[in-house]
RNA sequence: GCCCCAGUAGCUCAGUGUGGAAGAGCAGCGGUUUCCUAAACCGCGUGUCCGCCGUUCGAAUCGGCGCUGGGGCACCA
């Protein structure tokens, strides 16, 4: 509804300044948005302020000018019904919903149900999310839980919003840290026999692998040191991997794709895109290394793809994984990366183009870290000392839905400081119970309802006319807004921002209005409003993740 | 030295996309319970939007120079 408006309101705005004017104008100065303060209305345009220097008049008094313009374009295009009126204040114009406008929105609601808020899109946007990719070398950190968070939830909303979206895992199945992992893990098996054998520079410390090896000895026995290191490799790889798809599982996240780095050299894909490279004249030989000449498209400095003993670097596989993801036929390739990949991204962007690809429409988001804190106090965390928590310990302590919302709570160009104990209490002060609560009040109202009262009647919904009630309509209606705005800035966290505004204005709503009363007719629109209300709710929740529970 | 992120109320942070009307939660103080869940609601906010300069009719938002905190700058992944 609101967004039909907009777009009804901009061709108004048009027609009555007519063709030349609006092209002299800069880009978006038409646009309408939602002020904050219900006093400036429901819509709001700033274009008198663009029009003022080249009128050379007063925002206001263009304002004033263009109220009646507009007033009468609208009643030209049959929006009469839906606008009270117009008006003209401090420059600005500000459109106000009539009560219809808001009944249409609760109608609206109930009729598309769960799809409220979808849109479709044609032809569907092909969009390939990559993100996690932790490496198989031990648990799941926090940070890695907040891009699994985000990824997750950006992957919904983008679906949401008619894209076909694949969720890949990229796996660091081979190479330098694996054999790491492998000789740390035969290290820990020989120590277990009573054999002195260190664990490598720069190996895996954790109890985890110690745990590993014990286990190793009670399946396998004790003569296992005759094995290769590769087998050692594989093995410990397995269980990490096992366990990470356990983890991620238990937070409800599945991937549509795994893609395997080993499976990328063993296709072949790997040497085909060197060899494009080297077609395109874009890698060169010095210093005993085969280089990317990746300066030509920004890059700070060229950049090594096969070291001087003949492995080839970690950009290798990437651009092959990428020419790949291209020749697919994606749209936009996003990937989420950690906060120390942060340098990659220029030299990643110019191997794409060096492929002769269009690195436009390849997207990286940093995620930023993650702390946690008890009581306002930090954890302390000291990966070398293996002593970290870890998603898993996360998810456990506070549950899945508390530790999607919380990971959620910020733009995730922020540093989040995620409070344990917040997200563990029952009360108010932690959002995704008080989304929650307002979710089952509902439930708990429309129990108490018997079905016939709003099945018999055709709901009076112009009786929803209190300030309260108009207020948690108003935000019913900004739902698909937020949706597409969260989809396309690819940043999930304003539907945790409008869920909680959304539980707020149910819960005053609620306790300043009966809904079920002895007015039988008033009570069936109530009834109305509130199953549009805990349809948003769940709707939202459903795109987060986040359960919707009926009683808490 | 270079790059990225952050800096807005006592604390934690929205708002920066597309310049346009300074916000929320918590903490604190004071209220609300014959009622569909008090896991709720109501009232109380003068703040150097980190600083300076610039662009503009207009800057928290854009540009430049700085400051503070965090992260990153590999022939590691």
């Amino acid at each position: 509804m609101i967004e039909l408006l907009e777009q009804q309101l901009t061709r108004a705005l048009q027609q009555s300044l007519g063709a030349p004017v609006v092209d002299s104008l800069p880009l978006g100065s038409l646009q309408w948005e939602m002020p904050k303060d219900p006093a400036f209305g429901d819509l709001s345009c700033a274009v008198s302020f663009k029009l003022a220097p080249q009128r050379k008049q007063a925002p206001q008094q263009i304002a004033e000018q263009l109220v009646e313009a507009l007033t009468a374009a609208l009643g030209g295009l049959g929006l009469a019904s839906r606008c009270d009126r117009v008006e003209a204040k401090g420059g600005y114009l500000n459109v106000f919903f009539s009560q219809r406008a808001l009944e249409a929105v609760v109608r609206d609601i109930l009729h598309a149900g769960p799809g409220y808020g979808r849109r479709r899109l044609s032809p569907a946007r092909a969009i390939n999310i990559e993100f996690v990719s932790a490496n198989p070398t031990g648990p799941l950190s926090v940070a890695h839980g907040r891009q699994a968070a985000v990824g997750d939830v950006l992957a919904r909303l983008l679906r949401s919003q008619g894209a076909r979206v694949t969720a890949e895992f990229y796996l660091n199945d081979e190479g330098r840290q694996i054999e790491l992992l492998g000789q740390s893990l035969k290290a820990r098996y020989a120590q277990a026999l009573g054999r002195d054998e260190a664990i490598p520079e720069g190996g895996y410390h954790g109890g985890y692998v110690a745990e590993s090896a014990g286990r190793l000895r009670t399946l396998e026995g004790d003569a296992l040191l005759e094995r290769p290191l590769a087998w050692f490799c594989e093995q410990a790889m397995k269980e990490q991997l096992q366990h990470i798809q356990d983890d991620l599982g238990h937070f409800g996240l599945h991937f549509d794709r795994w893609t395997s780095q080993r499976w990328l050299r063993t296709s072949g894909r790997i040497e085909a895109a060197l060899q494009t490279l080297q077609e395109r004249g874009m890698l060169y030989e010095a210093e005993d290394a085969t280089w990317l000449a990746s300066t030509k498209f920004g890059d700070d400095k060229d950049r090594v793809v096969r070291k001087r003993d003949g492995e080839l670097t970690y950009l290798a596989p990437d651009i092959a994984y990428h020419q790949w993801k291209f020749e697919q036929g994606y749209d936009t390739m996003l990937n989420l990366w950690g906060p120390d990949h942060h340098g990659y991204i220029p030299r990643l962007k110019a191997a794409v183009a060096a492929l002769g690809l269009p690195a436009e429409r390849l997207a990286v988001r940093i995620v930023q870290l993650v702390t946690l804190s008890r009581q306002g106090k930090p954890v302390p965390m000291s990966k070398r000392a293996g002593e970290f928590v870890t998603f898993r310990e996360v998810m456990e302590e506070v549950g899945v839905d508390a530790t999607r919302f919380f990971y959620l709570m910020r733009t995730m160009d922020s540093h989040l400081d995620f409070d344990l104990d917040l997200a563990k209490s029952r009360s108010k002060d932690n959002p995704v119970y008080y989304v929650q609560y307002a979710h089952a009040r509902i439930c708990s109202i429309l129990g108490k309802a018997r079905v016939a009262w709003w099945a018999r009647w055709r709901p009076p919904l112009q009786r929803l006319a209190e300030p309260q009630t108009q207020a948690l309509i108003r935000v019913l209606a900004q739902y698909p807004v937020v949706l597409r705005l969260c989809a396309g800035a690819f940043e999930p966290h304003g539907l945790t921002v409008y869920l909680r505004r959304l539980a707020e204005c149910f819960h005053v709503f609620y306790d300043t209005h009966r809904v079920i009363s002895e007015d039988q007719p008033l009570s069936a629109a109530r009834l109305a409003l509130v199953r549009a209300t805990r349809q948003v709710l769940a709707n939202g929740l459903g795109l987060l993740g986040v359960g919707a529970p009926r009683r808490m």
